[in-house]
DNA sequence: GTAAATTGGTCCATCAATGGTTCTTCGAGA
DNA sequence: TCTCGAAGAACCATTGATGGACCAATTTAC
């Protein structure tokens, strides 16, 4: 959903930087004279400008120029990279430390609602039948757990995890273990989770996720 | 019984969609031009859409335009970036939700070797006087236990938490609330929780870094 | 050393396009 | 006759983008 002219602008930028255009010293035009080049608004240069600053490809500096920074930080990049091969026990290890604590910080903090949301999202889920879309709710139904926790971080890191639950390869494992039987017991359970979370019984639903988390693990993990 | 024109319309629309026209960018026409192009009054149109945006097919953003819903995953330099904006209060929540645990698994699954690092840490600490180099093997330690606790992506997480409290504004705060004493009390915690790591006792662990962090949670927040 | 030019930072008024809302009117069918 | 889908129109609020003015930091020219 784009169709910005400033995140195209950006885009074409991007492009350019790492084909190695201005690469002697690293310093782009000034914004006047891009904005004349690409027939815009100078706002709307700034804008694209804007975006790559904040994605950390250039720093501006007044008086003197646009620059692209040389490199990203090498330890970030590291544990990106790291992250993105994480194994299923790891995860869900990692999951089962921390969901059942986060439902229990929704059951007290949320809004009523933020637990409507959650609610809904269980009950999308109740209705499809292929894998893919249940997948897709699935992941939506927890991550709306987190987002009524009351803690940015926890859903941030909940945000991590699931990118790398959405490798390719996770999904031919999930696929493989899929089964009617279990889609339906994975819905039931969501089910308690929801009524713990409405009633605002916090223990009630750490306990719930946590039972519910330990029979995804199985099933994966196929202990 | 006849079907109403808007819901013919919000069906054509759907097909349309799944055709695969406006995948270019996701985006609908306006509403009037849609009026225009299926030759009835811009309402129809709107209660079409507005079908199909209850079934959760489109998303409609004023001034903007109407976009087919496409699941957009945020990149993770996206919420690495947000991560960094952390409030100081979730992430000492959120360490006390990890950390502790970390411990008992480290107390468990560590080598002799790795908890020796941890020790190692430890000691370093203890002769330092400056707040600065402190906070550097203080970091160390803990990262050090998170090495050790056979879990690489509550390493990476913790990693990533380690990068937001490196923030120059957490150093000032940190700073501000330093003493001699504080420093001496933590350096004492840190020697308990490596004496139940190194004889093996998971639950003492996890109990001993709880209460380190309670404290540290207690200076940094004042409360 | 000083003045002028250059450059990014900020703000504002304006415009066009768009979805959101409300109202009146018309006509077919129950 | 009454109801309700639909047409049609007016107006609102938001958004993307333009164009311009001025400021502050820096570089360049003299």
């Amino acid at each position: 959903m784009r169709k910005l002219m400033a995140d195209e602008i950006a885009e074409t930028l991007r492009q350019r930087a790492a084909a190695g255009e201005w690469g002697d010293d690293l310093r782009l035009p000034a914004e006047r004279d891009l904005a004349v080049e690409f027939g815009v608004a100078r706002n709307t240069i700034r804008l694209a400008l804007g975006r790559l600053e904040e994605a950390g490809a250039l720093v501006r500096q007044v008086g003197r120029g646009t620059f692209l920074t040389a490199e990203q930080s090498p330890t970030l990049a590291a544990i990106i990279k790291r992250m993105e091969g994480g194994s299923p026990a790891d995860i869900m290890e990692t999951r089962l430390l921390i969901e059942p604590s986060a439902a229990a910080y929704a059951a007290t903090n949320a809004s009523f609602a933020e637990l409507q949301r959650v609610r809904d999202a269980h009950e999308r889920a109740v209705y499809v039948t292929d894998v893919h879309t249940f997948e897709k709710w699935d992941a939506e139904f927890h991550r709306r757990v987190f987002a009524c926790c009351g803690n940015n971080l926890l859903r941030d890191i909940n945000e991590l995890i699931g990118i790398v639950r959405n490798q390719p390869l996770w999904f031919d494992m999930k696929s493989r273990v899929f089964s009617e039987d279990r889609l339906q017991r994975c819905r039931q359970e969501h089910g308690v989770i929801v009524d713990r979370l409405l009633s605002r019984d916090a223990d009630g639903a750490r306990n719930a996720m946590l039972e519910h988390l330990q029979l995804v693990k199985r099933n994966l993990l196929r202990r």
